[in-house]
Order: C-alpha cells, then sequence, then structure tokens
RNA sequence: UCCCGGGUAGCUCAGUCGGUAGAGCAGGUGGCUGUUAACCACCCUGUCGGGGGUUCGAGUCCCUCCCCGGGAGCCA
C-alpha cells in the first residue's frame, strides 16, 4: 500500500507492503528507525526494525539514506512522539543499495541552487517532490476546469511556420542533415494561439495546454527556453467575458491547490515562503482590479515615486511598474487594459478610438505577468491592414485571414505561463524549480 | 545582451594587513539511547573556477576567460 493512503486509513493491526527510499536512519542497540518515503505524499512512514528480524545482519546493516527497499510488517500505534502511527517490520529487504558516501542528498536541506545541478536526484527532496505533486495535481485542475465549462482540448503543432510575431524568438527545426522541415522553413512554437483561433471559430470554446519555445537569451528567474502555457480561445466572445474567466480559471487552480495539496502547501508556507497561504486567500476573497493602461499610467506618474523608467503614455509598462500597481496601489491582482497599439501583437483588436487595442494583462504580486489575452481583430479589412502596415505578407497568413473570410465573429482568449502560475501557488521564487528538467540558455 | 553579486572540503560558508587553509553539516569508526534533521568522542576530505601577471611569497592584488546567482530588457 502507498503511504499516503496508509496515513489516511490507519491501518492497525494490518499486514502492509512498503516499498519506497530510505531516507533517514537512527539507530539503537535493540532497536534501528527508518524513515522511507514513496512519493505518493510529503510525509515519511516510520519503520521500526528489531535486531532479530531475518535478513537482519545480511541487509538491514546496509540501508541508509537514499536506499530503495521492501518492507513487510504491521502498522502499530506508535509510542512515542513525533508520529501517531509506526510499521513494526516482519521482514526488509533491500531493493537496491546507494553509497552514503557518494549519494549527493543528504539527510538535511541542501539549498536550491545545489539541487538544480542534480536534475535527475532533485524530485527525492522534500521541496521538489511537493513542486512536483502540485505541479501535476493542478495541471489535473487545468483540464478539469475547462472541461467543466465545455471547453474542448486541441493539440495544436510544435512544429510550425507560424511565427505569431510579436511572441519572441523561435528555434528552428532542422533535420539531422542539416536541413530544414523538408524543403521548407519550420520552427517550435511560441504560442498555440492562432492555431487555437481556427478551432475556436468551429468549436466555439477550445483551450491549448502544452510546450512552448522561445529562443530568447533570457536569464531570469521567470524564463524558460521551454515551459508550458494554457491557451483558452473563445469564439462569440468579448474582452470582459475574456478578464472574467482569467480571473475565474486562477482562482478556480488557487483553490484546488488548498483543496488538494494542503500537506505540499503547508511545506511552502513554513520553508518557503511565510507569508504564502495569507497572499493566496487574498487572491481568492478579492476581485481583481480592473484599470485601463490609460489611467495606469496616469496612476503612475501622480504616484509621485521616482521610477528607474519614468511611465509614459506609448511604453510599456515596466516591471516596477506593474510591481507599483499591484503590491502598493491595490495590494491586489490587477487587470490592465486598452495598451496602444503600436506595442501589442497585429491580431489585437483596434478599439473606437484608433489609437488602443482590446488587449488585456492580468497582473499578480511578486509574479508580474501572469496571464496576458486579448480580443482579436475579427474584421478582415482591419487586420489586413495592420498587417501591411507591419511589413507582414498577407499572402503568408492567408489561411488566418480566411477565418475572417469565411464566417467570422468576434473571438477572445488569454494565455498563462504554467510555470509562472506554480511560482505563485509554491511561493517559489524561480521556474527552474517548478518544472522538472529546465531548459535555459546553457542548459540541456 | 546589459548591470550588480559570487565561485574555498561532498554540502553551506568563514578566511583580518599578501606569509602555503578552517568551521558546521555530510561521510567513516566506536559509544549511548523508542529514536525524531537523534546525541557524544575520534578520524578522513582541498588543482582555493581556468589561464596569465605583480611579488621573495597570492585564496587574498591586477588582467583575462569560464561558470553560477540576482536584477533589467524581452516576454508567459
Amino acid at each position: 500500500m502507498r503511504i499516503n493512503r496508509i496515513l489516511r486509513t490507519k491501518p492497525f493491526g494490518h499486514e502492509l507492503e512498503i516499498k519506497g527510499w530510505v531516507r533517514t536512519r537512527r539507530d539503537s542497540k535493540t532497536v534501528s528507525f527508518i524513515e522511507i518515503n514513496d512519493g505518493s505524499c510529503l510525509e515519511n512512514l516510520q519503520v521500526v526494525i528489531d535486531p532479530g528480524i531475518p535478513g537482519f545482519d545480511s541487509v538491514a546493516r546496509e540501508i541508509n539514506t537514499g536506499c530503495a527497499v521492501t518492507v513487510h510488517g504491521v502498522a502499530r500505534k506508535s509510542p512515542a512522539r513525533g508520529q501517531e502511527m509506526e510499521v513494526e517490520a516482519s521482514s526488509i529487504a533491500l531493493t537496491g543499495g546507494c553509497d552514503p558516501a557518494a549519494y549527493p542528498l543528504q539527510k538535511k536541506r541542501h539549498s536550491l541552487e545545489f539541487l538544480r545541478t542534480i536534475s535527475h536526484l532533485r524530485p527525492r527532496s522534500n521541496v521538489i517532490g511537493a513542486v512536483t505533486r502540485i505541479r501535476s495535481r493542478l495541471s489535473f485542475a487545468v483540464h478539469r476546469f475547462f472541461h467543466e465549462r465545455g471547453f474542448c482540448q486541441v493539440h495544436t503543432p510544435v512544429i510550425t511556420a507560424n511565427d505569431c510575431e510579436g511572441a519572441g524568438e523561435i528555434f528552428r527545426v532542422a533535420a539531422a542533415d542539416g536541413g530544414d522541415f523538408f524543403g521548407r522553413p519550420a520552427g517550435l512554437t511560441v504560442s498555440g494561439q492562432l492555431e487555437a483561433e481556427a478551432y475556436a471559430l468551429a468549436l466555439g470554446r477550445v483551450y491549448t495546454f502544452g510546450p512552448t519555445f522561445r529562443a530568447e537569451n533570457s536569464h531570469t528567474s521567470r524564463h524558460l527556453a521551454e515551459f508550458w502555457m494554457i491557451e483558452p480561445e473563445m469564439a462569440f466572445c468579448d474582452l470582459e467575458e475574456d478578464i472574467d474567466l482569467a480571473e475565474e480559471f486562477l482562482k478556480y487552480l488557487i483553490l484546488y491547490a488548498f483543496d488538494n495539496c494542503s500537506a505540499d502547501l503547508a511545506l511552502f508556507s513554513r520553508f518557503v515562503d511565510k507569508g504564502l497561504e495569507k497572499r493566496l486567500r487574498r487572491v481568492l476573497e478579492h476581485d481583481f482590479a480592473r484599470i485601463t493602461y490609460t489611467e495606469a499610467v496616469e496612476l503612475l506618474q501622480k504616484s509621485g515615486r521616482s521610477f528607474e523608467f519614468p511611465a509614459e503614455w506609448g511604453m510599456g509598462l515596466q516591471s516596477e511598474h506593474e510591481r507599483h500597481l499591484c503590491e502598493e496601489v491595490f495590494n491586489a491582482p490587477v487587470v490592465v487594459t486598452g495598451y496602444p497599439a503600436d506595442i501589442k501583437p497585429f491580431y489585437m483588436r483596434r478599439n473606437d478610438d484608433g489609437k488602443t487595442v482590446a488587449a488585456m494583462d492580468v497582473l499578480f504580486p511578486g509574479i508580474g505577468e501572469i496571464a496576458g489575452g486579448s480580443q482579436r481583430e475579427e474584421r478582415p479589412e482591419r487586420l489586413e491592414a495592420v498587417m501591411r502596415e507591419r511589413g507582414m505578407d498577407p499572402a503568408a497568413y492567408q489561411w488566418y485571414l480566411d477565418l475572417r473570410r469565411f464566417g467570422s465573429a468576434p473571438h477572445a482568449g488569454f494565455g498563462v505561463g504554467f510555470e509562472r502560475l506554480l511560482l505563485f501557488v509554491t511561493g517559489m521564487k524561480n521556474v527552474r524549480d517548478v518544472i522538472p528538467f529546465p531548459r535555459t540558455p546553457g542548459h540541456i
């Protein structure tokens, strides 16, 4: 039986089989204690070994931190403090030994930077194990959220010829002989949005959730060359409804973590970020503030704060500006809408003022931009005009223009970086620690 | 790519004025105890990131390259 179930069902008096990895061992003359973790939960199970049991001399001596073991025994109430239950071993077998002098993981805590250097072993640490379980459960919750609301998941291509202008540098795909994609240039996707639009304008409500690639030479705690992005896209939907969905979605995931990952979450509150649960609750309990870009610039200019880059209409909001807005002005998530058209991608819907577009960014305290989206330009002549203005060849995007030519409809969507979401939920500070094998410049 | 801060034992770090390196933890051995990141004693561990320079002498000063972390930009 796995340890999470044993701890939940408390099968006192029952014979159990436990398979897992030894975290610590403490010896006494008359009895040995080993703590086993099997990855099913954060908690370890204490196994008590009497030196008289079969195989003790040949096996138990070699058991120490890192070993894989199989234990048979009976669940008992623990007479000592520290745990309610323990397992009295009747037999123990060493499944895989582990040389303690060579094993990099110790019983004590390690720095996250060190754990990054042993990415194949770090899932055996408490923190990375907890991150991994939360990542998995929230991934499931993403699918559940959309399926409960009638969305259809679309598997958009990883290899694509779209560069989704404005979404960053692309990795080129090449065959082993150095050629390109069978004679045509191709790259790894930077966003599934354009393809998702095609399916939204057929199935109504769709979403993508998959890996995304950016070739930018970014060295920050918030960027990866390979990351996972969630992108819903809805037909017959305007920007307001888009924002409503984003807010509902983000709150849903946080609530899901509270309801389903409480033990792991408690670890983060205790060791990673003391203010975590309070901050998560604050997001759940408050409506997201909604302001326009123009209002944001005015707020920043009136704030009396001196920024390294003063806020100015027409310029993008700097990280320091985003921080000021959601950490000091509103102390809550902030949604900024109506950005200048010139600093946003071609596909966003032009507002009636002619200068701004129906874009929105969701800013979270401590994280910055966690989601970005827009209502898309559904008017074919407007879309084509913008493409020409920007020197894009409409012929290359004929399929995308066709979506407007044949049965066009207002539609909108947004993208959420899954790792940034995990930073917020776990209180971790670096996206490299919330993805199993992080891909960053110089690291593969 | 730019700006900071780092690189010393397996890990986390200290190292004064330039005088050939130290602690805690881990590991080993022994002891003790229904133990809780157990405890006590002893022992082991170093191309001081690489290269060059200054100097009688460099972990320490200078130059250079590499790597790591934080921030910025870009973005999710």
